[in-house]
DNA sequence: TATTGTTATACTCTATAACTATA
DNA sequence: TATAGTTATAGAGTATAACAATA
């Protein structure tokens, strides 16, 4: 009932959880279903573009994928050597570009997003809709919580 | 309110749970407050040792870890350096090894432990204990119910 | 012949340092 | 001088393949 009980129970849970969202095939089987083999980080690249819902810096990339400028670049080079994306130099700034999906881009950028929600749909699908609705506001709150405490730290 | 909604919200907040818990530096602020400097995958293998309560074997912590079998036995290879584990055959099978924490061993994987929940504890310090508890009792539903669903992708 | 573990090697992902170009 | 991005290089983490020893 006190703190430390119910961390000792909820730690290894996220353990198993980072394992489980990580090492598991998941992006693997995703691009068997959509058929257009990328690699993980440019997956995410693609993703974090689609979510925007707009196009982004280099730098505002890798602040989103938490990762340091010089890769993201390097992803961006097979992604639009693969025509998924393209770069722009942005008008308000010469020194900046702004990276942008192609069409091919954005419809796989979607059948990704779509491969990967339809495999989480069936862990919850036999859920209570309350404990779907509780548990979306507690992750959501927990994950707020730990971002902030990581952003102390610096 | 459906289930695409709900997952809309959720898959966000996992993907960042799975940056936060990644790729912040929790486990290298947990070496500096412990004092003994290891690499990630190290530390993962006492935590593993430490949360068994037991010696396992090779192949026992590769699983556990999810990862392979030759990868462990070089984390090992420097742990055995550092004195912090200690392999013995097993005496009901000479091809297997037992791998059990040496006193040092012991005494920082409890540290390391000690050291990352205290951090967890201060992001929930706050919430209810109802919260607490339905969010602990919920995860562990969530993540069961993903590991069924990797598992049965084999 | 199947299993446990090891050695050797290669691949993926990410970071740091040095540089170019605009501002 | 500071900022956006790139190029080149290095490092951490993990996998695959080939092998040795025991079952």
């Amino acid at each position: 009932m006190s703190d430390g009980l119910d961390l000792a129970v909820v730690l290894p849970q996220l353990m198993r959880l980072g394992t489980v969202l990580n090492r598991s095939q998941l992006v693997e089987r995703a691009m068997g279903q959509v058929g257009l083999p990328l690699d993980r980080p440019g997956l995410t690249v693609l993703i974090t573009l689609r979510m925007a819902g707009q196009p982004l810096r280099v730098g505002e990339i890798a602040a989103r994928m938490q990762v340091v400028g010089p890769h993201v670049t390097r992803l961006l080079h097979d992604l639009e050597r693969a025509d998924l994306v393209r770069r722009v130099v942005d008008p308000n700034d010469q020194r900046a570009r702004l990276v942008e999906l192609t069409d091919a881009g954005a419809g796989a950028a979607g059948r990704y997003l779509e491969s990967i929600l339809g495999w989480f749909t069936g862990a919850v699908e036999d859920w209570s809709e309350e404990d779907r609705n509780t548990f979306g506001r507690l992750l959501g709150r927990f994950v707020n919580d730990l971002q902030a405490r990581v952003a102390d730290l610096d």
